[in-house]
DNA sequence: AATTATTAAATGGATCACCCATTCAATGGA
DNA sequence: TCCATTGAATGGGTGATCCATTTAATAATT
């Protein structure tokens, strides 16, 4: 006998790897050696199965952002795992922006509104392991752009546009104060402000991705080299006056020259930034 | 004195908590109450730091998809941490579809090539949360699509044409023999074949994304009514007709027709199937 | 009575010390 | 040569314990 008083029988309550294989109990035959077709599965983990079941409350509706899940010691015991692991699901669940941890008394798991930000981490993933590349993501950027201008063109309310022309003055007052930075951070809400005006939530997601990482390259372009777009607010002006008239084509025209000309600066003197500095520097939420 | 042998001593180790606040120290003057700006940051906890380091090293090229990290145990103690804290992080990693953790001897986390179905889950997530609408999401399909035929037109190589041809040939099986599901299956990798087909991994991620729910709800829909499309077959015939002439106007066309057709499908009878039941169902990799 | 400290409880954050199951290389015998 | 055994390394998981933070209830003070 151990010295302590066995704190680990093996036939204690595990309620939760017992439901696992709930769809490999399929049609196999009797004696047949499961024909072709293997299940590629690996053996599911308590984390993963917490996960599942957590996302299967918020798929059916049970759980609405805002809610509160039970206490961590709570739903351990009612789920029948530790709360070390409990927590390991809770931290993926958190860090997918499905949840949010509160310390304190009144503190707990909530549900959180969707956090569309979420897709841009995976695009910085895909490239940082190298899955796509910043040449395919450049390329993606002007396509989902043109068609976000012709959305936006479509469906951009009064409000969406008068955000964007509030914009371009901040953009003009930076560039007049010679701050070159802020005016940086002014393009990427230019394009948070286009994203909107979309009209889509999903296709604004998906714009924002694809921007995001492209704004890390700027900033980090224009603050090594110091030099900036000529002529930004003005063209920024010609293309608002175009969306604000409902042009597609001159919409889309003035945003794929401006493209370009951005792109054209960032290849120039490449070797002044780098891929893996960029992307390393933009951890955390990046600037506010 | 307690019990025990007092095992927290306050003064640990613990070198992690100690680089928390490098955003925080800084321009703040003695007496003035640190002016308009709040930093909006939530104290760091030990599993984000953790994160954000593996994050790091993946970012500066350091790991690369296939190394392996320390044992957990090895690098909780370089880390400073507990084993359990360090195993959230490769958790929450491993559910971000950078790591691989596997067991045995040799075992290990090893970084993972990177997972473009990790998008999938954003997107699932955010219609759970209620984020994004399916209304928003089938309308940014139908533009997604129209923008990936556009690519596949001008990019797709003789393979990607050929590989679709045979889709087109199982479907036409899977129609003639009844088996229905098998079509819907067939029609999910014909999209699949579609984004590689556009040549850009970023636009097929994007499109892979936007398609995944979207033929869930079909693959519901098939299951409970027991209809399906008419015409199918003849209709992606003549669609890689227009994509091997490279036409994209006539390819575009057939297309948006399809898809508006598909649509019409699904809202017929919209009681039959639930969005929530198709979400929660979606939970593991789909079927394989 | 109003205000301010104090206290106590609940909760997440983190640690430690185990134990189990799996995997695979090394070992050794048939 | 081949196959069974063994054993160490590793992730998977548990339970007890303590810390830090937050909030509400309570007591003390003005």
């Amino acid at each position: 006998m151990p010295t302590k008083s066995s704190p680990h029988p093996s036939t204690r309550a595990r309620p939760l790897p017992a439901a696992r294989r709930e769809r490999a109990s399929d049609v196999r035959t009797a004696g047949a050696p499961a024909a072709v077709t293997f299940r590629p599965i690996h053996t599911r983990r308590a984390f993963e199965e917490i996960c599942a079941r957590i996302r299967e409350q918020l798929a059916l509706g049970v759980l609405k952002p805002g809610d509160k899940l039970p206490a961590e010691r709570d739903l351990a015991q009612q789920l029948g795992v530790s709360r070390n692991v409990l927590r390991e699901a809770l931290r993926s669940l958190e860090m997918a922006g499905v949840l949010r941890l509160q310390k304190g008394v009144k503190g707990g798991a909530f549900v959180q509104a969707g956090d569309t930000s979420r897709m841009n981490v995976v695009m910085r993933d895909m490239l940082s392991l190298g899955t796509i590349s910043v040449r395919e993501l450049s390329e993606a950027r002007v396509h989902v752009l043109e068609l976000g201008v012709r959305l936006a063109c479509a469906n951009a309310r009064q409000s969406d546009i008068e955000a964007l022309e509030a914009n371009v003055e901040r953009t003009d007052l930076a560039t007049r104060e010679g701050r070159l930075l802020d005016r940086v951070e002014c393009a990427r809400e230019f394009y948070k402000l286009l994203a909107e005006a979309s009209g889509n939530k999903v296709i604004a997601m998906i714009m924002d991705s694809v921007t995001e990482i492209h704004m890390r390259f700027v900033y980090a372009k224009v603050a090594s080299s110091g030099v900036a777009m000529a002529g930004l607010v003005e063209r920024r002006r010609k293309f608002l006056a175009a969306l604000r008239e409902r042009d597609v084509s001159a919409a889309t025209r003035l945003m794929r020259g401006h493209l370009g000309a951005v792109q054209r600066m960032l290849e120039q003197d490449p070797g002044a930034m780098s891929l893996q500095v960029a992307l390393a520097e933009m951890q955390p939420g990046m600037r506010p």
